[in-house]
DNA sequence: TAGATATTTAGATAATTTTCTAAATATCTA
DNA sequence: TAGATATTTAGAAAATTATCTAAATATCTA
């Protein structure tokens, strides 16, 4: 979980998850909604998938991302139980 | 947003606030649970203020550390908003 | 008020992360 | 197969973060 929560603490990193909710789309087609290297994306997509929150598949020349959904439910999961975990102490049911 | 982030994407600070949900805590009953330099949880400790996660009230010489409750339940809503917006689009309700 | 306790601030160092350019790898097409 | 396109890997530089010791600030108590 420690890798999903360093992934997510980055903003270029919540845009291309935020891109991926959409469409799937290639590394270079995610590259066109930033001003960063292409190296640079490749880093990001490097850590989301580390963090196992996207998957990969090679189309011809191109490498397409997308949501990996059950470990995405999974860090919803987790973080919904990190912070629902006070609310509890307070007397809800 | 991205004060929270940050700041609950570090193994210590997520247990600092772990022991928070407890109980209030001064900075020294906090550090006793860690293996880190006073400085060192006071480093933490102003990461979660500047993110507004926990409040601090001086009782005597110590001062008391609590979660800021109401913070803390919208970094909950925005960070379930983030995952769920997924599961909108296979065509949840 | 002097000394003890609790915490933060200052300043330095070490570790980590982000970014870049250049080069390597994989695939496609003429 | 040669050249073009897409992406990653390698390696270095810049920026950020975490940590430490020493010193400063605030409070308490004898």
């Amino acid at each position: 979980m420690q890798a999903v929560l360093e992934a997510i603490s980055d903003p270029t990193r919540r845009k291309i998850l935020d891109l991926l909710k959409t469409n799937e789309m290639s590394a270079g087609q995610l590259g066109e909604n930033f001003e960063i290297s292409g190296p640079s994306m490749s880093h990001h997509l490097s850590k989301l998938k580390a963090a196992d929150l996207v998957l990969t598949t090679r189309r011809g020349q191109s490498i397409f991302y997308s949501i990996n959904t059950s470990v995405f439910d999974d860090a919803a999961h987790f973080i919904i139980g990190f912070f629902q975990d006070k609310q509890d102490k307070t007397g809800a049911k």
